[in-house]
RNA sequence: GGCGCCGUCGCCAAGUGGCUAAGGCAGCGGAUUGCAAAUCCGCCAUCGGGGGUUCGAAUCCCCCCGGCGCCUCCA
């Protein structure tokens, strides 16, 4: 049983999906005005992981992540860059995808731009204008009216009587009848440039919300599974979008809505002002993969705020190299057999077989999954130590890693990063040879000294039975080794 | 002012009423190694502070201290 904790009741509930084996996931995807940041990423990170813990446990997942390409940011940066909405946003979608495949992220089956749907949006405000819903103000915008839908704030749990107006409730937002509207459909102005659509109301552009409720729905019908998106999102996002959607249908939107927490760097929010605002591409420039993001993106339970820090980035890159070691050792054990899933675990692992299974559908607690993860290896080591493990079971604990990576999907090293034969560099496959002839001959020094000018070529080689070992060094340039300096191996 | 979250070993982080408080990183001692590396063995926290409930609390309640968030377009 997966069980998954739904803000709208404030429980961990039991995931049952509406229809047998298969999941609908909205997932509340970028602002395509800029490349997007490691807090953004770590809630991308969060529906990955849900996703894949969905498939893990046998469900066909369609997901849809929409991309919003049209808001008041994406309209200032256009006309600020003096190219197109589109010509603006384009690239930012790219970076994006890039992104995403850099972080492990499975590709959604959908991927909707909110200019692509005004047609559907405006259908459905009409179709709220109908209902009594929404109004057409002296303005020309549409706005929802918040006092036909006595259910609003049960997601936030906001009593509506005591809301008070925020420091951003726009001065020009007169029209409304009540301040708590919202707008469905923004008459065009001065400010949005040649960014217009036609529509019953005159020319303008759609609100912030409306473009979710008119996507998901087209994708994955009136009532669907599972809503996510940061914990920011909750007030007044998808309040709204429940109002708006609710109201319209008669039926509710989504059944499961799950929230991640914000990530702060060093203790602190992330800002701009405080200079600790990071991008994913800012991390990679200073040499740390995506892999290792991933992993200390994932490392703690995601409604959990993260602490992210330099400290425990480098930290990832050893635990990397831990499960990276183990899992050559197994494969030596396991002599290049392989083994179905149904093979029987040895003994030892199916213990921790089980902590995972339970870690992971517990509310995904990842970080309990990374310990039964630790656990297998320490147990794995000190039996493979004292020669007491088959190459059956070795095999079969290759593969039961494998089922877990297909929802950690941090097991296995870029491609570029794994270790390579040093006979492909000439060079290297020469000072190795010469380091083995030193070796032989109890030339120790000489063998030293061509083991630091392997490390300085950016390589670490080490000495097992089986002979040299050769692993690239990796070179990160942050706040803590600013020289450059090598850190562990990858 | 309203609503909400958090404070667990040097760092990251599980655990939310009851086995000796997971796990990773770092550190210390030992085994192993020509030296390293890897691995193993051992060591390394009583849970922000105070009070209360309970046979029993890191886990529930109250107060205080500290940090974070939302309150109309921020993941």
């Amino acid at each position: 049983m997966l069980n998954l904790y739904n803000t709208l009741t404030r429980r961990r509930d039991a995931f049952e999906p509406l229809e047998p084996g298969i999941v609908k996931l909205y997932t509340c995807g970028p602002t395509v005005y800029n490349v997007a940041h490691l807090g953004n990423f770590r809630a991308y990170i969060f529906e990955d992981i849900l996703r894949r813990t969905l498939e893990y446990r046998g469900y066909r997942v369609v997901q849809v992540m929409n991309l919003t390409d049209v808001d008041d940011k994406t309209i200032r940066g256009a006309i600020a860059a003096g190219i197109s909405l589109d010509a603006f946003t384009q690239q930012f979608k790219d970076a994006f995808f890039e992104d995403l495949k850099t972080l492990r992220i499975k590709p959604a089956e959908h991927y909707p731009a909110a200019t692509a749907h005004i047609p559907d949006m405006i259908a459905l405000i009409e179709r709220l204008i109908e209902r009594n819903h929404a109004y057409v103000a002296d303005d020309d915008s549409v706005y929802f009216n918040i006092a036909s839908y006595p259910a609003y704030g049960r997601l936030a749990r906001l009593d509506l009587s005591s809301l008070q107006p925020g420091t951003r409730v726009a001065h020009d937002e007169y029209a409304k009848d009540n301040v708590a509207d919202f707008a469905l459909w923004k008459a065009w102005d001065a400010d949005d440039g040649d960014v217009a659509w036609d529509s019953p109301w005159g020319r303008g552009r759609p609100g912030w919300h409306i473009e979710c409720s008119a996507m998901c729905m087209r994708y994955l019908g009136e009532t669907f599974d599972i809503h996510t998106g940061g914990i920011d999102n909750i007030f007044p996002h998808h309040e709204d979008e429940i109002a708006q959607s609710e109201a319209a249908t008669g039926k509710p939107l989504a059944r499961y809505w799950l929230h991640c927490a914000h990530l702060i760097i060093d203790g602190q929010k992330m800002s701009k002002s405080l200079g600790n605002f990071h991008t994913l591409r800012d991390i990679v420039a200073m040499g740390f993969r995506g892999r290792e993001i991933r992993y200390l993106l994932a490392s703690a339970h995601y409604r959990q705020t993260l602490n992210f820090t330099f400290d425990a980035l480098h930290a990832v890159r050893s635990a990397l190299d831990r499960i990276d070691t183990f899992r050559q050792r197994l494969q030596q054990v396991a002599g290049g057999i392989t083994v179905s899933q149904e093979t029987a675990l040895p003994d030892w692992a199916q213990n921790t077989a089980a902590k995972f299974d339970q870690a992971i559908c517990d509310d995904l607690n990842t970080a309990a999954a990374y310990g039964a993860l630790f656990e297998t290896i320490h147990e794995g080591n000190r039996l493979m130590d004292g020669g007491r493990v088959s190459d059956r079971d070795a095999a079969a604990v290759l593969t039961m890693f494998d089922r877990w990576d297909r929802v950690l999907a941090i097991m296995t090293p870029d491609a570029d990063a794994t270790t390579v034969n040093g006979a492909e560099d000439p060079v290297i496959a020469g000072l190795l040879e010469q380091r083995q002839a030193a070796r032989q001959g109890k030339n120790f020094k000489e063998s030293d000294r061509i083991r630091d000018l392997l490390r300085d070529k950016g390589w670490i080689v080490r000495d097992t039975p089986a002979g040299q070992e050769l692993k690239r060094a990796h070179i990160t340039s942050d706040r803590h080794s600013l020289d450059g300096s090598i850190a562990c191996a990858q």
